[in-house]
DNA sequence: CCGTATCCCCGGGGATACTG
DNA sequence: CAGTATCCCCGGGGATACGG
């Protein structure tokens, strides 16, 4: 998710709305369709709650400003809950919220569906591979 | 999706990748999560097969050139068929593969839970409406 | 440690014009 | 009709430096 997942624009949306063609599971699928998101979320889901830098040096790659506008849009989509204790230093940490848990069983199935695929394409790479050989001969 | 949806961008994959910490449905949702392209599969789905200019004229705000990219993009990732009748004038319609009604349910499920958290949200507005009023007097 | 502020650059994507 | 080619511009996002 390194490049720039501007999914819609909020132009586009409006003349989706307008045209009343309007797609009931856009909302959510923008909001995980944003660059870096799936990655927080499945590291927040595996790890569980764990604080800004932990999370910024799994989600290798990501720079703090991005991190920081992704977990910001997370929240107030109450997908994601912001701890923070005014210690010194201060300690931040993040977490699912319950609504955020709504989303496994989809995201399990999404993982499931990506990992049959991948499979079923590298058998069909393999076979393809194999009938070169073949006829190759 | 108007906006740029670039997922991750292949740097970050490999950095991931090398941190084993890959998710097994990033593929899937990096596919999903392109712009525009929610809008597309929720058409072909709802309208079933059609043509280049149907689809351009239904997914209203998108360039021909952004259209184009997705569809090839998507029938790459074997989503989407399309067939070339070379007639004159030429005539093209795509359509959803069965890899591509494999995302039936899940989408179902998605548009379903992103309703029922349009409603909630709805309703905690109207709430919150209520009780400024309430307090208001 | 957890951010925000500033700067700057690159390329994504629209508009237009043109071809098969 | 279904694209491709060209141009051009805007802002997304990284890097850096700094505040709470």
């Amino acid at each position: 998710m390194t490049s720039s997942v501007p999914v819609s624009t909020a132009a586009a949306s409006a003349a989706q709305a307008k045209e009343s063609v309007t797609c009931p599971m856009d909302f959510i699928l923008r909001m995980l369709m944003g660059p870096w998101t799936t990655y927080i979320l499945y590291n927040l889901r595996s790890h569980g709650p764990q604080r800004f830098g932990e999370l910024k040096r799994r989600v290798s790659g990501i720079s703090a400003k991005m991190l920081t506008e992704r977990l910001r849009t997370l929240e107030g989509a109450s997908l994601v809950k912001r701890d923070y204790e005014a210690t010194i230093p201060p300690k931040v940490t993040y977490s699912l919220t319950k609504r955020g848990h709504e989303l496994d069983d989809v995201m399990g199935r999404l993982a499931e569906i990506g990992m049959r695929w991948e499979t079923e394409d590298a058998a069909a790479r393999a076979a393809r591979a194999a009938e070169q050989l073949r006829a190759a001969e």
